[in-house]
RNA sequence: GGGAUCUUAGCUCAGCUGGGAGAGCAUCUGCCUUACAAGCAGAGGGUCACAGGUUCGAGCCCUGUAGGUCCCACCA
């Protein structure tokens, strides 16, 4: 006897006893071969502070799966592993828990605050990988990166400088995004917009000069008040024609600005007038830009009003707001308040209202760095998945800006740039220069600022391979074939990676980008913090195993499209698994010692031909489906193959063999070998959807093989294609369920055997009842079977059933109720007369004869021709009914 | 303001290039049948949002309408 199973399949009894197994022996490290085909898929690097969450479980899953069918199918399989520093949660982070000890950043210093940081990354950066592994992520943690190690800051200076040499990055003073909380600038990708209700402030301006004349502004900020240089009037304007060329007189500052005319306002909007804040309003700064107004920058990091604002200096700029509105009111300048509900920008880390400032700052220059990534996408070099999402990315790259790279944060890649303490002059190196190629001096200090967190993102497909190392590993893995990630980083990240591949390396990063949705609660809202709605995956491993996740996270979720999470789910896929186990352990109860060889095809009686067949179709259907990366369908295929097919028919049948050992030996041991091979192989094309269940059983199951991670994906086999075996088993399946059906109905009790005969007047049918009648007497609830070609010995009391091709009668004598039996019939009269009038309208057309292709119009006649005779069967039987 | 996407059984969703409406859960009925009650067998339940159009034929393609979700956007 083989090995035996437990009862119920536990999951917490084997994963991190597999897993453990698997990483020992190395099955998910790759190494550099050029005998093999490279598959190659770089983890998006989760972030350390990073607690597993369901986007990683999804993310992790179809990765996972990719990999393992592209390792069983023989290809050098690498999934490239690695974390981010993610610079400004990172910092909150620590910052918040130097807090809770009493300790500020900047007590410490740079290189002191810098060193907790690395303590905190050492302690508790890991935890998100040990939270994978449990998934079963077969990532090759051997080759683990982290986006500040060695290499990848190197890759970092490196297209830093080379850029900045190729004038592709620069310096300047611009109006950024800043976060007064997080107190450093960041760039638009990161700037949410968020509607919110607030009011219009309609404020006079008077005019320098003219005694109670004003011009009427309306605004949604009245503090940026304070920095305003200018009112702007559009030029067509017949309304404001004589005030262009005026000055006004600031309220409440005094300061005398002047009216332009600018095409930039709308007559149309508000009063047609607008104020002009240079410094404070991306519009107002071009505006400025194009009428040599001063930039006056009235804020101070935190948000609050600086000395430019004269006797507000020091109050935040809302209070500031209230006190300004509330002594325009007292001067008789403020004309209305008007509700407005009006976009506002917040940070997408900590939703504090973003703040528009003129800061120096790094930016990417973009318009021609994108090219290559446009061209990719348009000429299909890079496909992404699903098709819609090419809208997004190129809205995006059509209004490309230039990307803000610095952040005045301490925890990242610092610039790598010098300035001289006494001319200024700047120096972009690797090192510090020591003294000025300048003047001379040696007073040279390097930037304050660190890069976006997504500079080294976006070098991540190379970076982790060694660049800018020429390894043979970027040689081999590089480009990546496929990257999977969420739809809500398409800006953030697929679009940079896209094109620092072809600047850098001069080739696409990956061919295919596969994009899924969001997992979000069961009434539809996405998991957040906040809510406290998240569902934690290791939780739901503990209850249902990290395989009842998975194909959760996988079934019926199409690409791209967003998925509610429901217990009631896990629980099904649990029950799958449980059902694989056990049709697993049915089987190695009745395995006998030594192994089965393979037996000759003459050997086989029909449903072993049947489900040979169409576990080979299988094969074949998902390898399609996995390759067009459609996931979610091959596994839906895989789950009803062994629950619908393999479960509920073929082993059901076979126990009419292996149950009677005895009597037939070698059919007992046909049906064995059959039962194995079949489970074998739908174990397979399940391994990479759950890998550890699968993995316990194949070993279990077959003590020779090692693992199923490496052995052979199945393959189509032209020699196990049964067409007629397969239409004589839908044919016994058909008889089956007709005979179940009408027991059902007429409330035959299950105890109740009954005799059947079966006619049909077809050779090829009558032959396959004969046949298989051992297998389907038990299914059917069968006491004796007889097979003829007329209604020979069938009393009038026989209850039947029209099949196609056949009528079966069972004679119930007593049981039968003839108004019982009528109504059956009548509504089978009545679906056949249904099907009928369908299939005869179709063929009355001639349009559907002259056009529709012939195979479809012949399938028709056939369709036509079995109603016609089922029908003939039914009124038989009505003339017979007493 | 521009765009995407969704509307299919009571609930959540599949449905690939157009050719007789599916799954899981829920409901009802009968079964502890020696792999599995996390199971088996059976049943009910859908004018595929609405209105047009293309086609021999539309859940699927086109147009419009309504409602939901989301993304982008500098109208102060």
């Amino acid at each position: 006897m083989s090995k035996e199973l437990a009862k119920t399949y536990d999951p917490k009894s084997i994963e991190d006893r597999l897993y453990q197994n698997w990483e020992e022996n190395k099955y998910f490290h790759a190494k550099v071969d050029k005998s093999k085909k490279p598959f190659t898929i770089v983890m998006p690097p989760p972030n350390i502070t990073g607690q597993l969450h369901m986007g990683h479980a999804l993310d992790n899953t179809m990765q996972d799966i990719l990999i393992r069918y592209k390792r069983m199918q023989g290809y050098n399989a690498l999934w490239q592993p690695g974390t981010d520093h993610a610079s400004i949660s990172t910092e909150v982070k620590v910052i918040e828990s130097l807090k809770a000890q009493g300790i500020d950043k900047k007590d410490l210093g740079r290189e002191g605050f810098l060193e907790k940081v690395w303590e905190w990354k050492e302690e508790y950066g890991g935890k998100i990988v040990k939270q994978l592994k449990k998934m079963g992520s077969s990532a090759d943690w051997d080759r683990e990166r982290f986006t500040m190690d060695e290499g990848c800051s190197r890759a970092v200076q490196e297209v830093f400088i080379k850029l900045y040499e190729k004038g592709l990055i620069y310096k300047g003073s611009r109006i950024v995004n800043w976060c007064p909380v997080c107190k450093t600038s960041i760039s638009d990708a990161e700037v949410e917009h968020e509607e919110q209700d607030g009011f219009f402030w309609h404020i006079n301006y008077p005019v320098k000069g003219e005694a109670g004349r004003f011009v009427e502004i309306a605004t949604t900020r009245p503090e940026t008040l304070l920095g305003d240089t200018a009112v702007a009037v559009n030029p067509e304007d017949e309304r404001y024609q004589d005030i262009i060329g005026k000055t006004l007189v600031l309220p409440l500052v005094g300061r005398e600005i002047p009216v332009v005319a600018d095409h930039y306002v709308d007559k149309e909007f508000g009063t047609g007038c607008v104020k002009i804040t240079p410094a404070h309003d991306p519009n107002d700064f071009e505006v400025g830009k194009r009428h040599n107004l001063p930039e006056i920058n009235v804020l101070n990091d935190d948000a609050t009003i600086n000395k430019n604002g004269g006797k507000y200096q020091g109050m935040d700029r809302y209070e500031a707001r209230k006190q300004m509105v509330k002594e325009l009111e007292e001067q008789g300048l403020l004309v209305k308040v008007v509700p407005h509900s009006h976009n506002v920008g917040t940070h997408d880390r900590c939703r504090a209202t973003v703040e528009p400032m003129v800061k120096q700052q790094w930016f990417v220059k973009m318009d021609e760095l994108i090219q290559p990534a446009v061209k990719a996408v348009k000429n299909g070099n890079v496909t992404l998945l699903p098709e819609r999402m090419e809208k997004i990315y190129f809205n995006w790259t059509d209004n490309i800006r230039d990307w803000c790279i610095s952040r005045q944060l301490w925890w990242g890649h610092r610039i790598p740039a010098y300035y001289c303490g006494d001319c200024k002059e700047l120096i972009v190196a690797k090192e510090n220069p020591g003294t000025c190629p300048k003047c001379g001096c040696t007073h040279m200090t390097q930037d304050e600022d660190t890069l976006d967190t997504w500079f080294s993102s976006a070098l991540w497909p190379f970076s982790t391979l060694g660049w800018p190392d020429r390894t043979e590993e970027l040689d081999y893995f590089y480009p990546n074939d496929v990257l999977v990630t969420g739809y809500d980083i398409i800006f953030f990240w697929v679009i940079r990676m896209i094109f620092s591949g072809y600047e850098q390396m001069g080739e696409k990063p990956f061919h295919t980008v596969l994009f899924h949705g969001l997992i979000r609660d069961s009434q539809g809202r996405k998991m957040s913090k906040s809510l406290g709605n998240g569902i934690d995956p290791l939780e739901v491993i503990e209850k249902y195993g990290a395989d009842a996740l998975r194909l959760t996270l996988i079934t019926g979720n199409a690409p791209g499209n967003d998925m509610r999470f429901y217990w009631e789910r896990v629980e099904s896929s649990r029950n799958f698994a449980n059902k694989i186990w056990n049709a697993s352990r049915f089987i190695m109860m009745n395995l006998e010692e030594g192994t089965l060889a393979e037996p000759a095809l003459s050997e086989l009686a029909t449903e072993d031909r049947w489900i040979l067949s169409k576990v080979n179709r299988l094969a074949k259907d998902v390898t399609e489906n996995m390759d067009k990366f459609e996931l979610g369908i091959a596994v839906q295929k895989v789950y009803d193959f062994i629950w619908d097919e393999f479960c509920d028919w073929y082993i059901e049948i076979s126990k009419t063999r292996t149950f009677k050992k005895e009597e037939n030996p070698e059919s007992a041991r046909v049906a064995m070998w059959t039962l194995k091979t079949v489970l074998i192989q739908a174990l397979k094309l399940l391994h990479p959807y759950m890998p550890f269940i699968t993995e316990e059983i194949f070993c279990t199951l077959q003590e020779e093989e090692e693992t199923i991670m490496l052995s052979r994906w199945p393959e189509y086999r032209k020699d196990w294609d049964f067409p007629e075996a397969e239409e004589a088993v839908e044919h016994v399946k058909d008889l089956v369920k007709g005979i179940r059906n009408t027991r059902a109905e007429m409330e035959v009790p299950p105890s109740k055997k009954a005799k059947v005969f079966i006619v049909t007047e077809e050779e090829f049918l009558g032959s396959t009842f004969q046949a298989m009648q051992e297998a389907y007497r038990t299914l059917a609830g069968a006491s004796e079977i007889k097979v003829q070609q007329n209604r020979d010995g069938i009393g009038k009391d026989a209850v039947s059933v029209v099949i196609p091709g056949a009528a079966v009668y069972l004679p119930l004598e007593d049981l039968v109720d003839f108004e019982k039996e009528k109504e059956r019939l009548l509504k089978e009269k009545e679906r056949l007369a249904k099907e009928l009038s369908r299939s005869r309208g179709m063929l009355a057309n001639e349009k559907f004869i002259s056009k529709a292709p012939k195979a479809k119009v012949q399938e028709e006649k056939e369709k036509l021709e079995k109603y016609e005779k089922m029908m003939a069967q039914v009124q038989e039987r009505f003339a017979q009914m007493p």
